[in-house]
DNA sequence: TGGACGAACTGTACAGCGTCCAGTAAGTTG
DNA sequence: CAACTTACTGGACGCTGTACAGTTCGTCCA
């Protein structure tokens, strides 16, 4: 509802990030525009740079907000089913928006509250199996690279790298390298 | 020097993409405009579109040309040392070119004839290796995956994720999916 | 040899982008 | 009640990719 003009709109960050999160889902990357998002609370463009600094701050935001969606391993699982599970999880996430992928890999995405739980709940499971801190941060690296990587791939549309077949041998991949990474 | 109106520049596509090389070398990809390769070249923007199909396209043509300054691994090369060299040649030149990572992620670069070459000549080493082709097809996208992911985390800039400590873990993960590839 | 034809190129323009600047109006504090 | 801070608007700048229409050239065929 449009306000009446010399009305404030009363925008928090967190509402900045809601109507980001709409305008992504309704529209795609392509179509998040601070104009769009501006559009969507009713407000001027420029409005917005009073609740965030510029559009790759809002994005990266965005970023960390769309990580909310997966559940941390809990930490009495067994590690190995625990990891993987995490991992496919994150694929099947992906999948779900691709545009999200590259973005993802090029600020590396972990950097915000919900990557880190996520990482945090990962060395667990590896601290279960033995792996000390510096090494299962490592662990944890090899594991996300290999998810993103794969999620990645499956964007691309090629008919022999459907995403299952690819989500198949993410499964593999993973194997492989927890595999030595406790060997 | 530029041409007498009404004299045809005499472009092609390789001209451009030249062209293209030139200003993503001295201007970095965000400096990658459709006008600016069009300077470069005395020309119209538009008259860049007689050639190229669009940016994108040219993008994926450039691509692909920068995967020339690598090597493919010579087929008696012992396989192990072959795939591991070519694979940290890779890291070695990605980390040139932080810019294109998340690209050759997003497209999966590898359509392009210096990209099909390189697939080829790892194929090739797997096979030594015992492996039938469509497993090889497998592990060769194992490795690109982990060699361009380590290469797009070395793009951030965390101090515990410097390049020379990411080369590392990426051997050692390219060491992981070799040897559980062909256990 | 001339005339048609297609390709190459220019000029202009459009719609969109991120974001800066200056101004105004509202809310908060002394 | 006055001073100050914050939130917002209007307008603009410089940039983007690329579509459209028009002109000029090289080439090929009658």
């Amino acid at each position: 509802m449009p306000r009446s003009p010399g009305q404030r709109a009363g925008l928090t960050h967190e509402a900045v990030l809601a109507a980001a999160r709409e305008v992504f889902a309704e529209r795609g990357l392509a179509g998040l525009s601070m104009r769009a998002v501006a559009a969507e609370l009713g407000v001027a463009p420029n409005a917005l740079y009073s609740h965030v600094a510029d559009k790759t701050a809002l994005v990266d935001a965005l970023l960390d907000d769309q990580l909310a969606a997966l559940a941390p391993p809990p930490p009495d699982a067994e590690p190995r089913d625990g990891l993987r599970e995490v991992m496919l999880a994150t694929y099947d996430l992906l999948g779900r928006h691709p545009d999200l992928v590259p973005l993802y890999l090029a600020r590396q995405g972990a950097r915000g509250p919900q990557a880190r739980a996520l990482g945090a709940a990962m060395t667990v499971l590896l601290g279960r199996l033995g792996l000390a801190e510096a090494e299962a941060g490592r662990v944890v690296r090899a594991l996300i690279v290999s998810t993103l990587g794969y999620a990645a791939l499956a964007t691309a549309d090629d008919a022999n790298l459907r995403p299952p077949q690819l989500r198949a041998d993410l499964e593999v991949t993973l194997d492989w390298l927890l595999r030595g990474a406790t060997a």
